[in-house]
DNA sequence: CGTATTCGTCAAAATATTTTACCAATGAGT
DNA sequence: ACTCATTGGTAAAATATTTTGACGAATACG
């Protein structure tokens, strides 16, 4: 690494700001303005800095104040540092949109939502990489493997740790194919759908009972359950005429209207939570993310 | 001027050296020690930068702090700026040193004590340049027209305006020459004294008066006094045996040790205040200024 | 396996910065 | 010559920021 350096030696810092703007407009009123400050703080960060340096940056002319010799000498050198700081930190900005975005989200979510959405934001944002890794056993959101989650969660996350931005709902409804929903007759009772193959992730299997539960009627359940253990898998069944799967989001919006899904019942059950983005709050600022994050939420908000 | 330049993206500029440190170092208690800080302090600088910039600058690894890509890219810049900054600190000092100290003082302690000094002061230091302006009316101390002034102040003026450096007591003592002593005879009375051609300069009559009753005796003149403008003058009418002068501090400490004058009484009335230096206090930490004034302190401290 | 070291967090204390309210000086416009 | 709006400077008060002190968790070292 680098050699040590006096930085006992630097003046104060953040008054070179104040410095700076003074001596590029010659006026402190100005100089206040464009840093949304008083005069009277930078005429305060001026004088630190003279007498840090033991040297007048700027005399009083009439009601105007003048650089001195050595305010004309200290500026190129302070302005000069003040741009190589923002080329620093736009390397960085650079630097970190260059790493992809690891989106971490679960397999259904992947398949059936991202899957159509990240290609248009890649598009809109060329620059900007993104790696999707799924997760069908991980529940938590993992900050260490990914930067942004798509996840579901009951409550809101800690808003000490995270930054989270809700984007729908968590709701429940049964779907099948149009030919299975042919066998079974228009329109059937609970009790009828009850006793179909109802197909269930066995991370979720409590969500039939609270579905019937909030239906009106108590689950007892006529036919064995086909477990899968994701929602893609479902799907896919139902889509198959094999039974009725149980979707707990937006997945399936397409299918719906494409006619490849119906509804066998209306009852739609609204469970307590959301699905959002997550990322550490220490992270919101990055750019790749709150790019991300921002494009995404504006896309629900105003979908096309 | 120069243009304007974002600011407003800067990021906490005092941060940065913590961040400099903390990326030399490898490590935020070894930063913490070179700034003189504790390890929190550091701690959280860093964390402003990481929240400023979105991104992370150092990732923990085992016990140890290791910079990420992020934190070696932006390392270069800031370490550039400060040395860049600190360039523009040792320019502004440079140019400073070349200006010359404008010293001012009265026309006898410039004659009878500074052209003695200052030659040994420039020889200590070859770099600085010297403007000597003598002033004989001139009693304040003209901060406009120089930088430092010898002068004697009756009281410590404001230490709010002012850098005030006491070098030595306010002392009145006649001095005449050996010839004109031969001619009053030795160890004259007061009264006697009283009766020779007493020098006084018109801008200090009252001292001869002060001295006198301080030595024991109403001060009634018998003899018209010489009046002169400067203690200058009237010690060179001693000197040339023409009367008796009434020195206010160490200007003739060569002449009685040469034998060139001599004190016809032994009684010295030491005033208030002293002489001593001074100068803008918004000045005195500037190096020209401070390397005069250490100097002469030290001088005078520890003659040599 | 204890121990010492490292870093992180958090509330409180210490310090820096900024504002508010005022002043004096200047110069432009009557 | 006389407002009067404008410019900086100053000092005390208000506000932000920085730093500390006192913890806790994790890790390497012996």
């Amino acid at each position: 690494m680098s050699n040590k350096i006096e930085l006992r030696r630097l003046p104060p810092l953040k008054a070179l700001k104040g410095f700076e703007a003074a001596t590029r407009h010659q006026s402190i009123r100005d100089a206040a303005a464009e840093l949304c400050l008083t005069h009277p703080a930078i005429s305060h960060q001026v004088q630190l800095i003279e007498e840090a340096l033991g040297v007048a940056l700027f005399a009083q002319e009439g009601r105007h104040i003048v650089s001195t010799e050595e305010g004309r000498v200290l500026y190129p050198y302070v302005r000069s540092a003040f741009e190589l700081l923002l080329e620093g930190v736009e390397a960085v900005h650079r630097h970190a949109l260059d790493k992809p975005l690891r989106v971490q989200t679960y397999v259904t979510a992947s398949i059936r939502w991202l899957a159509k959405r990240v290609p248009q934001f890649l598009h809109a944002h060329p620059k900007i990489k993104l790696t999707l890794s799924t997760c069908a056993v991980e529940w938590e959101f993992d900050d260490v493997h990914a930067d942004v989650g798509l996840v579901y969660c009951g409550t809101t996350p800690d808003p000490a740790k995270f930054h989270w931005v809700p984007l729908f709902e968590y709701t429940l409804f049964p779907v099948c194919s149009p030919e299975f929903m042919a066998r079974i007759g228009p329109k059937p009772s609970l009790a009828a759908l009850m006793e179909q193959p109802l197909v269930a992730i066995y991370t979720e299997v409590q969500n039939w009972d609270s579905w019937f539960t909030s239906a009106g009627t108590s689950f007892e359940p006529k036919v064995p359950y086909l477990m899968v253990d994701t929602l893609a898998v479902a799907l896919e069944m139902a889509l198959n005429g094999e039974g009725v799967a149980l979707v707990n989001g937006p997945f399936v919006d397409q299918d719906l209207a494409a006619g490849r899904l119906v509804k066998p019942s209306g009852h739609v059950e609204v469970c307590p939570g959301s699905w959002g983005l997550i990322c550490r709050k220490d992270m919101k600022e990055n750019l790749r993310i709150r790019t991300f994050m921002d494009w995404m939420a504006d896309h629900v908000a105003n979908p096309d």
